[in-house]
DNA sequence: TTAATACCTAAAGCTAACTTTATGTCAAGA
DNA sequence: TCTTGACATAAAGTTAGCTTTAGGTATTAA
């Protein structure tokens, strides 16, 4: 059993945000000793290593509690919470694509900015056209456009 | 030269948020014609695809404002340029791979969630042993925890 | 000439996810 | 006994990034 400060260093999260998540109903099985102090145990913890990975992957307070809802009602929602998963699953994913055709497009600024410093203006650089492009940036360009 | 309906459509973005962006000095070079509207120009347009990436790879406006005033500064500013794409490409890299930490744990989560549907319930999925795993299924686990 | 449409501004409002503040309880050590 | 430190609560405050509202201008179509 552990005391909500002790969680807070294990997760590096303030105390008030673990208040916070128990008052949104996000910890619905956390237990407190007689005069009202949070009790954490190994399930409260497992809860909150999901909750960090759902919110990591971007989803909502409101809907990590509706999840956790699902899971208080047994048997009869692991469908749902399957799909849930799966949908999730979707996101992560395209999220992933998304960040990957950002990144193309800033490494392709990354190579525009170390010739621009080399000549010491951006003169030249701004006006190669993407066919004089090397090969590996022409790649970049066309992935971030 | 285009209208902020047009470029409202051609991003996707709420001609609003055009406004906004306008505002908080992101789109510094835009032109008004006599009676003050509005005319994007290529110019404006590359911008704002710029802004779109900056903003996905989840830079804040603040920031990205922060950068557009270097651009306004001239050949000057060209390695804090640098270093700031740099710094943003190490940034998403960063990102990427907590998605994907974050994936391994929701696919883990599909999986398990598979079997208590097959089963009707989680009982004997949830007690199995991080030992007794699927191969594949382990290595999800692990890249999880 | 009127009505619709697309633009404009300033300012107020909204939402999520905390964070801070003010106040209080309780147990342990000096 | 008194003070310190860790816990508690309710309620107000904060921040980013829009979004909505209220009121006005300018151009075109009927």
């Amino acid at each position: 059993m552990y005391t909500i400060g002790e969680i807070s260093k294990m997760f590096n999260l303030p105390i008030p945000t673990l208040r916070y998540y128990d008052k949104e109903g996000l910890l619905l099985e956390l237990e407190r000793d007689k005069s009202g102090i949070r009790k954490f145990n190994n399930q409260n913890i497992e809860t909150l290593r999901l909750i960090e990975c759902l919110k990591k992957s971007g989803m909502q307070i409101k809907d990590i509690k509706e999840f956790i809802g699902w899971c208080s009602l047994g048997d009869k929602t692991i469908s749902k919470r399957k799909e849930m998963f799966l949908k999730q699953k979707e996101n992560i994913e395209n999220q992933i694509k998304e960040l990957e055709k950002a990144l193309a497009m800033i490494e392709f600024k990354c190579w525009y900015y170390e010739e621009a410093e080399k000549d010491g203006n951006e003169k030249r650089v701004r006006t190669i056209t993407p066919n004089e492009l090397p090969k590996n940036i022409k790649k970049l360009y066309e992935n971030a456009h």
